[in-house]
RNA sequence: GCCCCUGUAGCUCAGUGGACAGAGCAGGAGCCUUCUAAGCUCUUGGUCGGGGGUUCGAAUCCCUCCGGGGGCGCCA
């Protein structure tokens, strides 16, 4: 609301200052109001005059001047000023935070939620793992990311749809169950190798065994040739039971899981091939069928069906996406590893290729992570499957621990995750920060109510009281809430949400060593308990956007 | 070689066009007979990788060079 307001008065008072002759017309007028970085300056300015100065001909402050004469009255606003090379800035009421306060203590975890389904329909895509391994601590990344991003723009209104995109399908699946296959005859005591090509992770030699275990008999009944729909079938149900139960573990949900095989199974990799070929997109060359990405900004053209006549990857990618439009969705994220990005420029092709609008289609590539333990890199190679999985360390570090450190840097920032600092129940660690902020208001409201103070109508708190420096501080951290949800969401910048979590968290700790809630005075205990009502919504929006757990005690 | 991410305080990272560049940790000095000290206060510390440019204004945009990571298959 207040932005917006300043924004329109502002604008009103170039217009009136011009028509009253006190202003040459600057006309239409490019700026904005926002929160400055420095306290002092108030709690929003206008760079209005800076940006119409050129214009009006008149230097900056001159026309930050003009600007404030003609500036209509605005609400709940105490103060405004002409500031620094031509600032105005604005300071707000007491009175303006009373109504956060309200807002915010009536309101619960929702107050500052957007009217559902007022915006987009987004679909974002996330994890989609392949089904033969568990998850690493990069899906983990992608994992949260996704999820947290997910709640942030179901907050701000968007109508969200998770999905889980799963290649069931292709070559990979079957030097998986040929892999797998070879496991679980070594286990049943036969000579087999693993084949060259093959997975080699040490989970696999697990797996073989439950499988010779669970099916043994079974298949110890078969022709050797039979096997593989057998062992291709436990091996793909066993991943996805890893994969789901680890994505549980992580609180991470999915609305609809996506299957690769019912794409073919459908026709709809044929007739996006069909599609592609129909609007002249497709040739053939040596044999294979390719797509002329190169229309649409890629570097090479892309094969779609090879020599052999089998799909390359990118054709059933290709069906997905066009499936995923068909849904009618507004818009499309897809959170990829850093090791995918190099497959933006033929997707976004092929979207193109197909008629539709390829800027509708977002990719966030999240960065790689790396795992230390005390400061020491955790040594993992992929490649021998040898890899610290996203399951052990939620299980080490817990989900509260492991969801922060994942989500709280930057998407494009390469993350350094070490579990022996997220374990610690310490200073350094900002999880135990934000969830202590919590259960400092539930030990808070618990003490209040041993001693028999309540806090009584908000109409009869005299919110006047708030005066010190700490309890305002809660109050305008409060009303960033909604701002930094909607920033957060725009910017698909989920880590931004933790950092918010930070700035409040420590204005609560700041009030309730400043402040003491439970006084000899009846109506200040009132009042901050008010307050306290208030911390506590803005809390659990953020735990809950975080999807961190809310401690009643530490 | 080409493409993507990145280079900000000793460390881990925010900040991507605004007013003297921020936080946490680490280092130094304080605050518990009083609602949880997993907290609070003060303090030390930075040529925002280097150099050009655009702009009234650049950590932020453009060019270039240097360092780190990742990707460049008819593999996913």
């Amino acid at each position: 609301m207040f932005p917006s307001a300043i924004h329109e008065a502002v604008a009103a008072a170039l217009r009136s200052a011009a028509a009253a002759g006190d202003l040459p017309d600057p006309g239409e007028v490019a700026f904005v109001v926002e929160r400055p970085r420095d306290r002092s300056h108030g709690d929003w300015a206008a760079n209005a005059a800076l940006v119409a100065a050129r214009a009006a001909r008149r230097s900056p402050r001159e026309v930050a001047e003009a600007v404030v004469r003609h500036l209509p009255p605005i609400a709940h606003l105490e103060r405004v000023e002409v500031a620094g090379p031509g600032f105005i800035n604005f300071t707000l009421a007491p009175s303006w935070y009373a109504v956060v306060l309200a807002r915010a203590a009536r309101g619960g975890a929702d107050h500052a939620r957007a009217p559902a389904g007022s915006r987009e329909r987004v679909q974002v895509e996330f994890v989609s793992s392949n089904p033969n391994g568990p998850l690493h601590i990069g899906h983990g990344r992608g994992g949260v990311v996704g999820d947290v991003l997910s709640r942030l723009l179901d907050y701000a209104g968007h109508r969200v749809e998770r999905e889980y995109y799963y290649n069931d399908a292709g070559a990979q699946m079957g030097r998986f169950a040929a892999s797998l296959e070879a496991r679980c005859r070594r286990a049943l005591g036969e000579e087999a190798a693993v084949p060259e090509d093959g997975y080699h992770g040490a989970y696999l030699e697990a797996w073989g065994r439950e499988l010779a275990e669970e099916m043994g008999g079974t298949l110890r009944s078969l022709p050797a040739a039979e096997w593989e729909p057998v062992v291709l079938r436990w091996g793909l149900a066993r991943a996805m039971q890893d994969i789901e139960e680890t994505l549980a573990l992580a609180r991470i949900p999915f609305d609809a899981w996506f299957s690769e095989a019912d794409l073919h199974r459908r026709g709809e990799v044929e007739e996006a091939i069909g599609l592609l070929e129909a609007n002249g997109h497709v040739y053939r060359a040596e044999g294979a069928l390719w797509f002329r990405s190169t229309d649409f900004g890629d570097e090479k053209d892309r094969v779609l069906v090879t020599g052999d006549g089998r799909y390359t990857y990118l054709a059933p990618d290709v069906a997905y996406h066009l499936d995923k439009f068909r849904r009618g969705f507004d818009r499309l994220i897809n959170i990829w590893g850093a090791d995918h990005h190099g497959y933006v420029p033929r997707l976004k092709a092929a979207v193109a290729a197909l008629g539709f609008d390829p800027d509708r289609l977002e990719l966030i590539i999240t960065q790689m992570v790396n795992l230390f333990r005390s400061g020491e890199p955790v040594r993992m190679s992929t490649r021998a499957g040898e890899f610290v999985t996203f399951r052990r360390v939620i299980e080490e570090v817990g989900a509260d621990a492991a969801r922060y450190y994942l989500v709280a840097v930057s998407p494009d920032t390469t993350l350094n995750f070490d579990l022996e600092e997220a374990k610690r129940r310490s200073m350094e660690n900002p999880v135990y920060y934000l969830q202590y902020a919590y259960a400092r208001v539930r030990s808070l409201q618990g003490f209040a109510a041993a001693q028999g103070v309540e806090r009584g109508p908000l109409e009869e708190a005299d919110l006047s009281l708030l005066r010190d420096p700490a309890e305002v501080e809660v109050l305008k951290q409060a009303d960033r809430l909604g701002e930094e949800v909607a920033e957060a969401a725009a910017r698909r910048a989920p880590h931004r949400i933790a950092a918010y979590g930070q700035d409040f968290a420590a204005a609560f700790h700041k009030f309730y060593t400043d402040c003491r809630v439970v006084t000899e005075d009846p109506a200040l205990s009132r009042a901050r308990l008010w307050l306290v009502a208030a911390a506590e919504s803005v809390l659990l929006a953020v735990l809950g956007l975080l999807g961190i757990s809310a401690p009643e005690h530490m």
